[in-house]
DNA sequence: GTTTCATGTAACTTACTTAGTTACGAATCT
DNA sequence: AGATTCGTAACTAAGTAAGTTACATGAAAC
């Protein structure tokens, strides 16, 4: 999230994973390395070369939490249903009686996470940056 | 869960963690640890010596998943809101953006998880069980 | 009261996952 | 051609969780 609200308010040049990693203090292969998810969902755009690096791939509104989440591979709720003792019963009603909670929780998470976009995350920093200013804009 | 439900189908005795470890397929110590968050909430309690071991602290009906979960220290959701650059506009935009978000959902989490209780959980084994029979009842 | 059984907990080992790093090939611009 | 930047493999380091061993503490049985 930190490194595409930057994208989004450097929208018109590409960011180097270099700078990107001096965003959050990271190296820049880790950096394409996370980002990559986010590369073949079309949420951002990669070039290579000489004044490559990486933008939004389509506007800030269009972008939401929800996509960027899947596009990371990342899970919604901190529990999986992979069963770990396949044949067992006790396990199967565990698993079943809480796949109706999984379900719609997750339904609903990603409901909420698809209302919010990029662009009101960008546009709450751009209140903030307005209103202490640009000295204390550390990273 | 897997092993509070076998708590709820023997209440009259308590069980061994050696037991309990058997269920799950792994190691007594491991168990007690992990457990040991659920006796403290009251959840289950523990008893020492000859005959001792574990058993469920109150009827099933009146211990839900929200409790259970909040007694071993789990987290609904799988992010937190520790910012990791101190001072920087953009992650302190995006923790609080997100936080609407986080308090909300982990609101909507908890109620839906303190509706479902042990015993529900339970029933839905038995229910399994009797449907298919104790020879298939692997562990 | 001694023996047996079971938890409570510390300390250590092992396995796994993730982040960080180095290296280098491929692509692109000047 | 040379400089730049991504893409990715391969390795290292760090952190986390599970598993294990060991032993003290407490409780029941005899």
């Amino acid at each position: 999230m930190h490194i595409l609200v930057h994208m989004t308010e450097t929208r018109e040049h590409a960011l180097t994973s270099e700078q990107l990693a001096t965003f959050i203090h990271t190296n820049p292969v880790v950096v394409r390395r996370t980002i990559a998810g986010l590369r073949d969902a079309g949420i951002v755009t990669s070039a290579r070369g000489h004044g490559g690096g990486w933008q939004l791939g389509r506007a800030p509104e269009k972008i939401s939490l929800a996509e960027i989440s899947a596009a990371l591979g990342e899970t919604l709720l901190p529990f999986s249903n992979e069963p770990e003792s396949p044949g067992c019963l006790v396990e199967q009603a565990v698993i079943a009686a809480l796949d109706d909670f999984r379900i719609e929780a997750e339904r609903l998470l990603a409901e909420k996470l698809s209302r919010i976009t990029l662009a009101d995350l960008a546009a709450d920093f751009r209140r903030r940056y307005e209103l202490i200013g640009v000295t204390s804009h550390a990273v």
